[in-house]
DNA sequence: AAAAACATTGACCGAACGGTCTACGTATGC
DNA sequence: GCATACGTAGACCGTTCGGTCAATGTTTTT
């Protein structure tokens, strides 16, 4: 079918290098420049494969996005017990975000940069919070089935709380690198388990 | 002591509306021409009073900071049962966070934005994230004085995940339009502190 | 071999950026 | 009243922005 030369670089390779750059600088701040330079190729290139700068980021927000709600289902999801899964989760997350690099969650980051203006963009933060929601009522589910959580809590709260603690987990990781705040957050967090 | 005109606008009125625009719009995406338009000032009046687009912003970021905290601190130090303050004002942000014209907290929006690089915008975040965990504590010590805490709960890991949610919160509501999830997360919170 | 289809490169564009500087107006001190 | 000090208005600066385009490969089809 294709009647030229292959591209010369991997683009799913390239939007993973875009989607760093975002993460660690923004949107705004991350300029065209420094993105072809980071992902290796031309600006026709880039253009070209991507369409433009706004939907580069959507294609790499899709990308964490996926790739972010995949790792927490199959956290979540593991044999033995759903809470068991959701404490094991919960540390995994704690140390990411206590170590000095941690970024914190590119949706986080742009949900903080973009608003309700932008149709598509919203469309995306909306589906990734609701796509974590999602995974932890399942789990909690779960968890009230076999009899670990009380049948009359409200999982689907809970479940909106704890997707509301990890985006404010990797909020706080970005700034604070101590790693006592978010120890504290996920303790008490976990707490909360506790009958 | 002055040997010249009187400065012909209000600095202090002039910061709030910068502050409004940097909460709604971010930094980078923040110019100069806009924040004159919205201030009510030229560009050199601007440079001469607050010095640089940085300096503006990380003052616009104070003002917002000592409001947020001086609100959240005398919400919770009410008279009347500390646990009650907590739950009225969890509430009130909860609507707030709720309103479709939300656009979280002007903190949050920057910690996602900055990183920890410009040592002073970290000190102003840091504060601020240490000054809410404080009014909680506060509040908690006061609640476990007066019986309503139990009292080997954790009040210092207590404080910093209400902490951590009030900023997830905030952030959740800056997309999430919809009532319903901001008020499960209120809900959640909430049935924390029931015995 | 010729030609068509694709990719790559880097120069280039107008616009907007943050920041500066000059010219002018205005109030105060002598 | 004149000079000085301060504030204001807005033109202007170099730089960088996102985006485009022409020129030049490179590979496949005919």
């Amino acid at each position: 079918m294709s009647r030229g030369p292959d591209k010369q670089f991997d683009p799913h390779e390239a939007l993973g290098k875009a989607m760093q750059l975002f993460w660690a600088k923004g949107y705004a701040a991350t300029g065209l420049a420094e993105l072809q330079a980071q992902m290796g190729i031309g600006r026709k290139s880039l253009y070209d494969t991507f369409g433009n700068k706004r939907q580069l980021f959507i294609k790499a927000l899709q990308l964490y996005s996926d790739s972010v709600i995949r790792h927490i289902f199959s956290a979540l999801n593991k044999e033995g017990s759903p809470l068991g899964n959701v404490r094991r989760l919960m540390r995994t997350l704690q140390e990411h975000h206590s170590m000095p690099e941690s970024i914190g969650c590119l949706l986080g980051v742009s949900m903080a940069q973009f608003r309700t203006d932008d149709a598509k963009m919203a469309e995306v933060l909306r589906h990734h919070i609701k796509g974590i929601e999602e995974a932890f009522y399942k789990t909690f589910k779960r968890a009230q089935d076999v009899g670990e959580l009380d049948g009359n809590t409200n999982i689907r709260d809970l479940a909106r709380l704890y997707m509301g603690i990890v985006q404010g987990l990797a909020l706080i990781g970005r700034v604070q690198d101590a790693p006592a705040v978010p120890r504290s957050i996920v303790n008490a967090a976990l707490a909360t388990l506790e009958t």
